[in-house]
DNA sequence: TTGCAATACTTAAGTTTCTTATGTATGTTT
DNA sequence: AAACATACATAAGAAACTTAAGTATTGCAA
């Protein structure tokens, strides 16, 4: 069995969105700082992702419609929810099939499985 | 079941190496135009390489010593097959085992299939 | 026989996406 | 009070790709 601390970056490109997308369809609502320390706990460490990556990943998908803000204030510290907002939804769903998709077809191409079904 | 015809270029990024390794491994050994084709044939034109991201590749991992080059005339066209060094095969299963643990992560993150074993 | 498509390689310019680094500020723990 | 964690923002740079243009040979169809 393979071992490692951490990915090479190159592999984790191209897919943050995908992430971001996905653990705003399961949780609800999430604010930035949780999504880090939530992808870091549930991969035990193996993705991080930082916050030079996310924030303009969010902001990103703020402007395109995908999510929408909540602001909530901590005492005095805000944190920003993110939501899904309908097409979110769509486009969470088209990226989890996509990136489904890719792997196997990814999987076939390194020899590490059966050619993926046509259906 | 997801179709399409082929993954927004985010995906593939990362994985080019992976790729190409791969296939020198399976083949023994290969040129650059080859590589393009059989990609494309065993994906059904899922991931098209493209011609300016493959050939600064194998110049890369030429550099890197994970492949050598012998070049062939075919008539009066000049072909350059490339072929695994001993390093470049240590490389290629490494690259390997991180794909297949990098997509065993994403698949429990997003939620595809049950945490992955630690074994 | 000419013109188009395929084969086969190269490389430069531009874009996207991430890393690295820095900055601001509050809350908690030792 | 120092250090660390929480919580956001953003700019500069690097890496990997796309797009595009170029060179040249070969094969095929009209």
């Amino acid at each position: 069995m393979y071992v490692c601390s951490m990915y090479t970056s190159e592999l984790i490109k191209g897919t943050l969105k995908t992430i971001v997308l996905t653990l705003l369809k399961e949780n609800g609502r999430m604010y930035g700082y949780e999504i880090t320390q939530r992808v870091k706990d549930l991969t035990d460490g193996k993705i991080q992702i930082t916050e030079g990556a996310l924030y303009p990943t969010l902001h990103t998908l703020e402007k395109n419609g995908e999510v929408g803000i909540e602001e909530e204030y901590m005492g005095k510290r805000v944190r920003k929810y993110y939501t899904l907002t309908e097409q979110g939804q769509v486009t969470a769903r088209e990226k989890i099939n996509e990136f489904a998709d890719f792997i196997s077809t990814m999987k076939f191409l390194l020899d590490l499985q059966p050619k993926p079904g046509h259906a």
